[in-house]
DNA sequence: CCGATTTGATCTGTGCGCAGATTATCTGTG
DNA sequence: CACAGATAATCTGCGCACAGATCAAATCGG
């Protein structure tokens, strides 16, 4: 019945395992974010594509979902969900691209930009406090190599 | 609108934020958890609270969801529903505590334990494939800092 | 023993995350 | 021009992740 006498051998049972610790480590840090952003009613997600959009438009030339989604690193059905979101929120304007009647130009509204504003400064007092206890460098250092290039 | 010209000054862009950087890097590493144990039909919470009810059941005590879900670090109601599905699969079976009739106890199946022993295999794998680049120790260190302790 | 509180499991509802399919549009080649 | 293939956005459907509520059973103080 499973009972583990015979599992002792070969299981020797979680440890520390870094996919693990990896696993529970952003869960945890999602949540302070979810704390953080909570009283601006934005999601972690949300806040990533709203400060993305800013980012990507910061030159005058606004960017459709699919260039988004590459900048934020997120699926692009679901940047076209949140970004649906957004646009209900009156956070982002989107538009069809006069030269491409497909695609949709992302623009953040005056509104967008004030709530992106606090949004940032919020995200990075949480950022700093949650990593404070360790040696960011480094640890930047090491998911720099894990993390990959954007889809 | 929004334009970025004066933001530019205290906007200095994602760069390469720790906490954007982990987020990435834990989705990415789903991703491949989840190619790893598609061919056995578990997803990688399923594996992880089987190899969990595994490891608590080793000595004859199987656990109840709640000590599952602070084993496995998960949420008791999703644990709940991911309990309730490797049940449908027949890989664990619940049953109530004849000492508290409002808890079940938690037994992994011969199936679920044949099922189990080639998860570990393939994700200890995928591990070894996904972490090879990186100095695990350096890595599993600083994450422990950051994991905080199971709720 | 009894009411108050706690605990174990589940429900509703919202929001990611992603696979697979769909529709409309654009682009390249003959 | 025509048509094959690529691309932008959206849809269905499943499975986490979590907040808040519900309900029954256990436990504790008096």
């Amino acid at each position: 019945m499973a009972d583990g006498q015979d599992l002792n051998t070969r299981f020797s049972g979680p440890s520390e395992s870094p996919g693990l610790l990896l696993w529970r480590t952003t869960m945890r840090w999602q949540r302070v974010m979810t704390a953080a952003l909570a009283p601006l009613d934005l999601t972690h997600v949300q806040f990533v594509l709203l400060a993305s959009a800013m980012w990507l438009g910061r030159n005058g030339e606004p960017p459709n979902q699919v260039q988004l989604a590459a900048q934020a690193g997120t699926e692009v059905k679901m940047t076209s969900d949140v970004v649906a979101r957004l646009e209900a929120k009156g956070l982002i304007a989107r538009e069809t691209d006069p030269r491409d009647s497909r695609a949709k130009v992302i623009r953040v509204t005056p509104a967008g930009a004030a709530v992106a504003q606090r949004a940032i400064v919020a995200v990075e007092t949480a950022d700093a406090a949650f990593f404070g206890p360790v040696d960011e460098a480094q640890l930047v250092g090491l998911l720099q190599q894990l993390a990959g290039e954007i889809r």
